[in-house]
RNA sequence: CGGAGCGUGGCGCAGUCUGGUAGCGCACUUGGCUGGGGGCCAAGGGGUCGCAGGUUCGAAUCCUGCCGCUCCGACCA
C-alpha cells in the first residue's frame, strides 16, 4: 500500500477526550473514529488489526473443533422472555421496536438464540457434543464507556456454545476452549493468565477470566510468577486427548482477580518472591453454565436410554475489538505502538527519505515491488514529506520492521533496516535487506 | 446512576470573571528555499463560538432550559 493514497490520518497531538494510552495511540495513529459515546468507526489501519485478530481467534476456534455461525445482531424479545433475562438484565440491554410494536433488542450476548437454533436441529445424544460460535457486533449499554474499544458499548466478540449430554462432556468441551484460549492470547504475542472468576449475570459455575497483564489494566490482579513463563504454543496440542492435565497445570497456582482475591489464601500458596500484584484486562471469559438455558427453552435430546435431558451448555466469549486496545496497552513506547508480527497492519514500513531524488525513488519503487511480489505486507511512505515526520509516523502505527531508503545510503550502497520493537537499527545492502524481510 | 468538568476552524487551546461583533499554535492551499527524527520565508482559505429561548442598543461572554462529550466512583466482554 502506498502510503500517499492511503487513509490514515495521523495527529500530532492528541484529542482531548483520550485518557489511556491505547485509546490515545489509536486516534493518533488514525486507526479510528469515536462516532458516539462508546460507539467506534474502524479505519482502514485499524480495520486490518481487527481482522488480524478475528481471523487468529478463528482459526483457533476451528482448530478446537468449533464450527462457525453467524447470528444476527437484532434479536426477536420473545426468547429472551422465555429465558427469564428479558427482565433480568436491565438497562444494559438496547431495546428496540420494529414498526409493527414487536419488542426487539440488540444482542448482548446470544445464549437465547443458539439454544433456540440447536434445540429446533438436535434430538438425539448421537449429535453431540457440538461447539458452535460466531464472530459479530454486541451492543451493552454500558453506564459509563470508556477507554476507548476497551470499553465500547458497541463491540466486537467471539461466543462460543457447547452442548454436551452430560458434566463430563461439558468439562471436556471447557477443556478444549481453555487451551485454545491460551493458543489465542499465545499467538497474538499476550501472555494471558486464566484467573478464578465471578460468573456475572450470564450465570454458571466454573469460570475462568484470561487477563492480560498491562499496567493501564482496569482490573487488580494476583498471581503466581510462574504463569508469566509458561510456553503453551510450544507443545502440540491434540484436541481429542485429555485435555484435563493441561488444564490442571494451568489452575493449579493461584490467580484471582481482585473480587476473588484472598489475602491469606495468597500467601498461603505463593512464595514471597512469586507473588504477582498488578494490573490486568481482561480478553476472555469462559463459563460452564449446565442447565441454565436449557431448561427453561426446553433444549432436550435423548440419551441412550431414551430418555429426555437437557444439554449442558457453556459459553465462551472472547472481546475481538477490546483485544486490539489491549495489545496496545501491553505493547507500546512514548513514540507509539508496538505491534507483535502476528497482528500488525503491515509487517513492513518502506520509507522513501527524498521522494525529490530520481535514483532514490527508483530504489524505493523496486524493492516496493519486490516486497510485494514476494507477499510482504508493505505499507510504502511515498509522501513527499519531511523524513523526520515519516520516521515519527512510522514509529507512531508500529509496524515492526520500516526499511529506511535514503540518497545518502544508497551512495554508500546501504539501507538500513529498523526493528520497531527495540529500535535496532543496522544498515546492509538492499539485497540483504530484501533476503531478510522476504526470508 | 451519584460527584466533577468541558463544548470556540480538522486537532490542541486562549478569550467568558469585567458584554462592544473572534484569536494563537499545528494542520490545509499556492509559490520559493529545503531535505537522515514532525524545517524556513511569503501570500492565502476556513469558525451560525453545541442547540433553543431570554436580558440588552449590542451576547462566545450574563440568565434559563436542553443536547453532546470526558474524568472519578458504583457496574461489566
Amino acid at each position: 500500500m502506498r502510503l500517499s493514497g492511503y487513509f490514515m490520518p495521523t495527529m500530532k497531538e492528541t484529542p482531548a477526550e483520550a485518557e489511556i494510552v491505547s485509546h490515545r495511540l489509536m486516534l493518533r495513529a488514525g486507526m479510528i473514529r469515536q462516532a458516539s459515546a462508546g460507539i467506534y468507526s474502524w479505519l482502514p489501519l485499524g480495520f486490518r488489526v481487527l481482522k488480524k485478530i478475528e481471523q487468529i481467534v478463528r482459526e483457533e476456534q476451528d482448530r478446537a473443533g468449533a464450527q462457525e455461525v453467524l447470528m444476527p445482531t437484532i434479536q426477536s424479545a420473545d426468547l429472551w422472555k422465555e429465558s427469564g433475562r428479558y427482565d433480568a438484565y436491565g438497562p444494559e440491554m438496547l431495546r428496540i421496536q420494529d414498526r409493527h410494536g414487536r419488542d426487539m433488542l440488540y444482542g448482548p450476548t446470544n445464549e437465547e438464540l443458539i439454544t433456540e437454533i440447536f434445540r429446533s436441529a438436535v434430538r438425539s445424544y448421537r449429535d453431540l457434543p457440538r461447539m458452535l460460535y460466531h464472530i459479530q457486533w454486541k451492543f451493552r449499554d454500558e453506564v459509563r464507556p470508556r477507554f476507548g474499544v476497551m470499553r465500547g458499548r458497541e463491540f466486537l466478540m467471539k461466543d462460543n456454545y457447547s452442548f454436551d449430554l452430560d458434566y463430563a462432556g461439558a468439562k471436556r468441551s471447557y477443556n478444549k476452549m481453555f487451551v485454545a484460549y491460551l493458543r489465542t492470547f499465545a499467538r497474538m504475542g499476550l501472555q494471558a493468565i486464566p484467573m478464578e472468576a465471578e460468573t456475572g449475570p450470564i450465570g454458571g459455575d466454573l469460570s475462568h477470566e484470561f487477563i492480560i497483564l498491562a499496567d493501564t489494566g482496569e482490573s487488580e490482579v494476583f498471581c503466581h510468577r510462574d504463569f508469566v513463563e509458561f510456553d503453551v504454543l510450544g507443545a502440540g496440542i491434540d484436541y481429542q486427548s485429555d485435555l484435563e492435565p493441561v488444564v490442571e497445570a494451568w489452575t493449579k497456582l493461584y490467580a484471582r482477580t481482585d473480587d476473588k482475591h484472598d489475602p491469606a489464601a495468597f500467601e498461603n500458596q505463593v512464595p514471597e518472591d512469586k507473588r504477582v500484584h498488578r494490573r490486568g484486562i481482561e480478553v476472555g471469559h469462559i463459563f460452564y453454565f449446565g442447565t441454565k438455558y436449557s431448561d427453561p427453552l426446553k433444549a432436550l435430546v435423548a440419551t441412550p436410554e431414551g430418555e429426555a435431558v437437557a444439554v449442558h451448555m457453556g459459553s465462551y466469549g472472547i472481546g475481538v475489538s477490546r483485544l486490539v486496545g489491549a495489545v496496545i496497552e501491553a505493547s507500546h513506547d512514548e513514540a507509539g505502538i508496538v505491534w507483535p508480527e502476528p497482528v500488525a497492519p503491515f509487517r513492513v514500513g518502506l520509507i522513501n527519505l527524498k521522494t525529490a531524488d530520481a535514483a532514490c525513488t527508483k530504489a524505493c519503487e523496486e524493492t516496493y515491488a519486490k516486497l510485494r511480489d514476494a507477499g510482504v505486507e508493505v505499507l510504502y511512505d511515498d509522501r513527499d514529506e519531511r523524513p523526520g515526520a515519516k520516521f515519527n509516523d512510522m514509529d507512531l502505527i508500529g509496524l515492526p520492521w520500516q526499511l529506511v531508503i535514503g540518497p545518502r545510503g544508497l551512495a554508500k550502497g546501504v539501507v538500513e533496516l529498523k526493528r520497531r520493537r527495540d529500535a535496532e537499527r543496522e544498515e546492509l545492502s538492499l539485497d540483504s535487506a530484501l533476503a531478510r524481510l522476504t526470508g
